[in-house]
DNA sequence: TGTACATCAGTGAACGCGCGTTCACTGATGTAC
DNA sequence: TGTACATCAGTGAACGCGCGTTCACTGATGTAC
């Protein structure tokens, strides 16, 4: 292998989307990161001031995965649907993918606002509840706490999921739940 | 001090409190513990078999104190407002002691369903689901996945203001999307 | 086209840290006779 | 009532661990003349 890598920032987000695939957050290190690509663990230190750093990008990579793991099934649904998807996607991806889950969005400190506004999965929820409020079944004085609502409980139902008392339950069980839950928090803030 | 101290589990464990309280989990380790009550950090191993053991310990008084938060309001009310305040209770507690909110229910590792159904949240939540249903406004045949889109719901909500999008946001308007988000959850339920 | 030299991207060794846990021990307590 | 002795609940020192990070360094690269 050359002295000079090419390109070893890449190389480290690579390394620590496969070491927090499994093992989240507390995964990636400094020194399994470089170790997994071959070079001395200060080598990071030409390309991340610290970990943070590189968790973070680590971080930007999985939510772009996310984004493109929901976007699969986004033409040719009606309003309702289309929040359905992306309430059942968010859960799917948390489900399928634990790890990366964990660090995305809440294991890099904080992703204060404005940073995570511009974030993938967050804007996939705008728009569909922007297109909800559009075709009058959500009120639109309402619309503001709705996006908390649905989130809370599409990520409320990962965490039960992944980390809660819904660790143990049956894969098919686990999913009718879920279903249940994004059909109940839509109807709730349709409804009224 | 006495060479025998008494009650040196107990000491522990209000110890454990103690450094939860601001630090979460992590925050924990017997080396800490054994600090604060001023002695040698094998000590705890006379009481605990290990450092999982004494975080669980500090789990249940944890518990203990949310239920006791959370049973303040607890007479006459209506079933929905009964359930309302129960939620609310849940994220209010979340929001007032986080560091303790993190160690319960999901700091410990796995509170498996057995031992989970016991625990004074738990029950609070289930006793007011059983009086909607028997009150009519919840169809029994949802009962089952009400219970897991509730606590999603409040769970969410918590990490999202803990942890997450909502950490930066102002305390009233933090207070009011809660509320949105309870009771759209508890509409979401009954309606259908 | 050749060469001096600045810059870039790594190395290797070491630092101090706090942790969980184990070992062999000792002082205090309580019980049987 | 006194005493021998088992047991209980601590001590003190040390182990090995992996971590983030810093230091002074060296080999490779590319650019100006």
């Amino acid at each position: 292998m050359a002295y000079h890598h090419g390109d070893l920032a890449r190389a480290l987000v690579e390394a620590g989307l496969e070491a927090t695939r499994t093992g989240g957050p507390d995964a990636l290190t400094i020194r399994s990161a470089t170790r997994a690509v071959g070079v001395s663990p200060n080598a990071a230190y030409r390309h991340f001031p610290d970990r943070l750093a590189l968790l973070e990008a680590v971080s930007g990579a999985i939510q772009q995965r996310m984004a493109d793991a929901m976007a699969m099934t986004d033409r040719g649904l009606g309003p309702h649907e289309r929040l359905r998807a992306v309430g059942l996607g968010y859960i799917a991806f948390a489900l399928t993918e634990p790890g990366w889950f964990s660090v995305s969005f809440f294991g890099t400190g904080a992703p204060s606002g404005e940073k995570l506004a511009a974030t993938p999965p967050f804007r996939a929820l705008t728009t569909s509840l922007d297109l909800l409020v559009h075709s009058g079944a959500l009120p639109a004085d309402r619309r503001g706490s709705a996006q908390w609502a649905c989130w809370s409980a599409v990520h409320g139902f990962a965490e039960l999921a992944l980390r809660g008392p819904l660790q143990a339950i049956d894969r098919d069980e686990l999913w009718s739940h879920a279903e249940a839950t994004v059909d109940a928090i839509i109807r709730g803030i349709c409804a009224g």
